[in-house]
DNA sequence: AGCAAGCGATACAGACCTGTCTGTAGCAGT
DNA sequence: ACTGCTACAGACAGGTCTGTATCGCTTGCT
C-alpha cells in the first residue's frame, strides 16, 4: 500500500461530520474522532493537517451535499418562481424532519464569530453563494428587486434552519414554504391584470 | 462585610457576558473571567455553583434585557399592527448596527444542541416566550391566523440574527423590516373595503 | 473585642485538549 | 531482499479546562 487510503480520509470525515453536526465543533475533540472511526490519531493528521483543516474540510463537503440536495428540489425547466416556491417546500420539509439540526453553517458561525478563522470563512462563502443563487432566482423570475427579494428569502431560510436547531421537529418552520410564497407574490408583478406593477419597494 | 458583596457578582456577570457574546461559551473559561473582572476564582463559584449556572444567569439577563428592549421599540397604545412594524424595525436596526454579532439564545442552541442542557433549555424558553408574544400581537392586530403569522415574523426576526452574527453589519437583515411588513399585510384583512376577510390561510 | 464571612491570590487535582513522536506491521515496486 | 510509503497503536508533551482547597486580609455585626 503505497498510496493513501481514502477509505480512511472518508472515514475521518464521515465521522466528524456526524459528531461536529450533532455535538458542535468544539465539543468534539480528536481523540472521539479518532476511536469512532477506527483510525489512528496519525492517519487522521496525515489526511488533515490540523483540527481546523479538518472543519473546513466538513464545511466544505456539506456546501457540496446542500448544492445537490438544492438542485434535486428543483425542476430547472419549470419557471423560476415555481423554482423558487419548490425550493421553500424543500426547506420546510427538511427543517421539520428529526434528522435536521439545523444549518452546519450557522453553528460555524455561532461557534468562530471571528470572520478571519476559516470556519466562519467557509460558511460565509456558502451563504454568500446561497444568497446569490436566490437573488438570480429572483431576477429571472421577473420580481422589481430581484436583490430584496432574494435576501428576504434568504432571511426566511435562514430563520427556518435557525428554528430548526432550537425547537427541533416541531417548529415555526412549518411555515417556511407559505413565508417564501407571500413574500415571492408580493415582490412579483401581478400576474393577472396589469403588466407591469411595483409592490412598492424593497429597501 | 458579613454578606456577599453584590458588585463583585455583577462584575462576574458583567465580564461573563460579553466575554460569552463575543466569543462564544466554549471558548471562554472561567480563568479568563476571573482575570478580566479582576475577582478570585473563589467568588465566581460562590456566586455561581459552577459555569453552567453561569451561562444560565447570563442568559436570564439577557432575556430581561431583550424584554426591555422590546417594550421600549413599541408604543402600547398605538395599534397592534403598528406595535409589529415598529418591532421589526427595531430589529433591523439592531441587526445591522456594529454592537450586534447576533442571539445569545442562538448561539446557546448552537453550542448546546442538547435540550436538556440548561443553556439550551434557557434560551428555548425564551425564544418560546418570543412567539407567544408576536403571536398575541398578530392577535390584536387582527389576523385570520395569528398564530401563524407570529411563528413567520419569529422566522424573519431570527433570520436577521442569524444574518447578522455571519455577516456583520451589512447583511440581508436590511430587508427584514420591510419582510415583515409584507407579510403582516398579507396576513391581516384589507383595511379599505370589507371589514372581515381572510388572506387564504397559512399553514 | 472578637468572630464569622466575603474576598483576593494562588496552588492544586484530575480531566481533556491538540498535536507530535516512537515503534511495529503490511503492501508495492525494484 | 530492500526501500518507501501508509496505517495502527499508544505514549507523550505542553497547555487549558472546571472545580476545590488553602492561605492571609478586610469588614461588618454582635
Amino acid at each position: 500500500m503505497n498510496a493513501p487510503d481514502p477509505a480512511a480520509r472518508e472515514r475521518v470525515l464521515d465521522t466528524a461530520a456526524a459528531l461536529f453536526y450533532e455535538h458542535g465543533f468544539h465539543a468534539v475533540g480528536v481523540d472521539l474522532i479518532v476511536a469512532q472511526a477506527a483510525v489512528a490519531k496519525t492517519t487522521l493528521y496525515r489526511h488533515f493537517p490540523s483540527k481546523d483543516e479538518l472543519i473546513v474540510a466538513y464545511l466544505e463537503r456539506a456546501n457540496l451535499e446542500f448544492w445537490a440536495w438544492f438542485d434535486a428540489s428543483v425542476d430547472p425547466v419549470t419557471p423560476a418562481r415555481d423554482q423558487l416556491l419548490a425550493v421553500f417546500d424543500a426547506i420546510e420539509t427538511l427543517a421539520t424532519s428529526a434528522a435536521c439540526l439545523g444549518c452546519a453553517f450557522q453553528v460555524s458561525a455561532a461557534e468562530f464569530p471571528d470572520r478571519a478563522h476559516p470556519g466562519h470563512a467557509t460558511a460565509l462563502a456558502h451563504k454568500e453563494a446561497v444568497r446569490t443563487r436566490l437573488r438570480e432566482l429572483a431576477a429571472a423570475a421577473g420580481a422589481a428587486h430581484p436583490d430584496a427579494l432574494g435576501d428576504t428569502l434568504l432571511l426566511v431560510m435562514d430563520g427556518a434552519f435557525a428554528a430548526a436547531r432550537m425547537y427541533g421537529p416541531t417548529s415555526p418552520a412549518a411555515h417556511a414554504a407559505r413565508a417564501a410564497r407571500t413574500l415571492i407574490d408580493a415582490h412579483l408583478p401581478a400576474r393577472r391584470p396589469r403588466p407591469r406593477q411595483k409592490p412598492a419597494e424593497g429597501t
